[in-house]
DNA sequence: GCCATTTGACCCCG
DNA sequence: CGGGGTCAAATGGC
């Protein structure tokens, strides 16, 4: 965040200062909510929705001024779309030794370019992710993990994170989002009716219905694997649950039913990871006013801000 | 039996 | 050439 980005109209840097302030305070409040795990895991959604929305504005902003065209690709997304990659392409190549080139075609992203980092101590923001893969990291002591959503196939979902352990502060992680959620996943809506009760549970928030795992408080380590699956689809059948308007929240009907069978996870792992499956607790509709930055396309309303 | 995680291999980019 | 990101077979829990 560059503070030195000239043309920034007055409502961009207002809005921006905002941000930064509520982000500020809220991590204030994290140090004195520390006692409470919950508490603190509500200020770590702050925290991210702050950050998100800034560099959402951010983004924004620059685009806009590179000149209304499109240019501004700072990522060139993993697109092997088409290219029969999960559907029915097997690898396997490594022991016959004829690498296949399956993935030829794909393009990787450039480096973990564009993307918002924030650090949280909770890993769980609402959303089903599905890790892929993890990697030793050559100037980290921790490895990095690495997510996609639920929903990556079933509805063309591309948000993506990336999870690794702070160096210094081992109980805090280094959440790097990458995409956005353009899928409409139940298991969301579900947690936001959760989370009302988690909050008032003092249970430490693993609930039935609701695995929400706490971390922060017990020094237990918090990258343990605490494999909380998510109300995934059901079946192979996608279900028709696409927002046409784009608009709005996705949250109307609540459901309860949760992960039919999933959950595993082998429970046998060496080092640490922070990973997590999440799947509970709101969605961001706890900013308020906030929803109206972000867009299920990558576009922003500036207008509204340009005034 | 289904599905998520693990983990080593593969591949692209700098 | 090495690091980092992704894939997919194997593994294991529910």
């Amino acid at each position: 965040m560059s503070s030195s980005m000239a043309p920034a109209p007055p409502p961009y840097a207002q809005v921006m200062e905002d941000m930064e302030k509520g982000q500020e305070l809220a991590a204030k409040l994290q140090v004195l909510l520390r006692d409470s795990p919950d508490a603190s895991h509500i200020v770590d959604q702050i925290i991210l929705s702050f950050a998100r929305t800034m560099s959402a504005l951010d983004k924004a902003v620059l685009a806009a001024i590179a000149g209304a065209g499109e240019g501004s690709e700072v990522q060139s997304e993993v697109t092997c779309a088409g290219v029969g990659s999960s559907a029915g392409g097997k690898r396997k190549a490594a022991a016959g030794g004829a690498a296949a080139d399956r993935r030829a075609n794909c393009r990787r992203r450039t480096q973990q370019s564009s993307g918002e980092t924030v650090i949280l101590k909770n890993l769980d923001d609402g959303q089903a992710w599905r890790k892929y893969g993890q990697k030793e990291i050559q100037n980290s002591k921790h490895p990095k993990a690495y997510f996609r959503c639920t929903h990556k196939y079933d509805q063309h979902c591309a948000a993506q994170r990336q999870v690794q352990r702070c160096d210094d502060d081992e109980a805090s992680f280094r959440v790097t989002y990458i995409g956005k959620h353009t899928c409409r996943d139940p298991a969301t809506n579900a947690a936001t009716h959760q989370i009302a009760a988690c909050a008032g549970d003092d249970d430490g928030g693993l609930h039935a219905g609701s695995r929400l795992i706490s971390f922060g408080a017990g020094a237990a380590d918090p990258t343990a694997s605490t494999t909380t699956t998510t109300g995934t689809a059901p079946g192979p059948m996608l279900q028709p649950l696409k927002v046409e308007s784009g608009v709005g929240c996705d949250q109307e009907e609540v459901l309860s039913s949760l992960t039919p069978g999933g959950g595993g996870g082998a429970g046998a792992f060496g080092p640490d990871q922070g990973d997590v499956t999440s799947s509970l607790h709101w969605s961001y509709d706890g900013g308020a006013g906030m929803e109206f930055f972000r867009d299920d396309d990558g576009v922003f309303d500036l207008d509204d801000l340009w005034v």
